[in-house]
DNA sequence: TAAGCGACAACAGGGTGCTA
DNA sequence: TAGCACCCTGTTGTCGCTTA
């Protein structure tokens, strides 16, 4: 973001309303002096969700979007997500599953893909795969793959799969902060994902009856917590 | 033995109050 | 209106304990 540009909007947007930095301050429901910062060029010291309220306050619309290297971030951000597909697809493979992966679906007006959808024939289990490297919207999370588990029996049927039963793990990255972010939604998890790892990575291996489980895999190319030495913040600038 | 989780420390950065 | 100093909060890494 350019913090310059963006401060002298600020600036440009509030005098042609004739408003005192004071009257911005508690519109934006923040300080003057932080009004102030941000109009000097301040705003990369200041939340996105206080920004969005000062432009929220002009009835302006706030945007934020990444760009590295072209499509490189792109590939950055699937290389995490990819990683742990295949995890999953080793996995289920090795244990008598068969694999789609990234399988799309139109049904009526639902679109959208499944990363991966699993069959073992043996039991007639259908299981439905949601993998995430990083859970930023529990809510949304769940509510998009409780929409895949309604319509994995129908998007098998296209696929000429038979199942009796349907099952769902969500995958995702080994990490504190996915844990942490889980936990502090422990109730919503208990009710739509009740079943923990030990008891998905049992499920994959020996299904019986259904589950609804939450299976945390680390990523491969990814550091966990316990393994890092010493501390990994930014060092300060000189 | 691995998974899960609570507690704690360290740190960076956000926001405010005060004042020139 | 601008700038400084301070306090508070959120995030992350680590340790250690419990449980299956």
């Amino acid at each position: 973001m350019d913090s310059v540009r963006f401060g002298l909007s600020i600036r440009a947007l509030r005098r042609r309303l004739r408003w005192t930095q004071d009257t911005l301050a508690h519109r934006a429901r923040v300080s003057q002096s932080l009004i102030a910062r941000v109009e000097l060029g301040g705003a990369d010291r200041v939340t996105p969700a206080v920004l969005r309220r000062i432009c929220d306050a002009h009835g302006a619309r706030l945007t934020i979007r990444v760009d590295w290297h072209g499509e490189a971030l792109d590939r950055l951000l699937d290389a995490d997500h990819a990683s742990l597909v295949e995890r999953v697809v080793r996995e289920l493979q090795a244990n008598g599953w068969r694999c789609l992966v990234e399988v799309t679906f139109a049904i009526g007006r639902e679109r959208g893909s499944i990363d991966v959808l699993a069959l073992h024939e043996a039991t007639g289990t259908l299981l439905v795969v949601e993998v995430k490297s990083v859970i930023p919207d529990i809510q949304a999370t769940l509510a998009a793959l409780d929409r895949k588990v309604r319509l994995g029996p129908a998007i098998a049927r296209d696929r000429g799969w038979r199942s009796e039963r349907v099952a769902t793990i969500l995958v995702a990255a080994e990490g504190r902060t996915n844990r942490r972010r889980v936990q502090a939604v422990g109730a919503t998890f208990a009710t739509h994902l009740p079943a923990r790892s030990a008891e998905a990575r049992t499920f994959v291996e020996q299904p019986s009856g259904t589950i609804h489980g939450l299976w945390f895999l680390p990523i491969s190319t990814q550091t966990t917590g316990r393994h890092r030495v010493g501390r990994s913040h930014a060092p300060s600038p000189a």
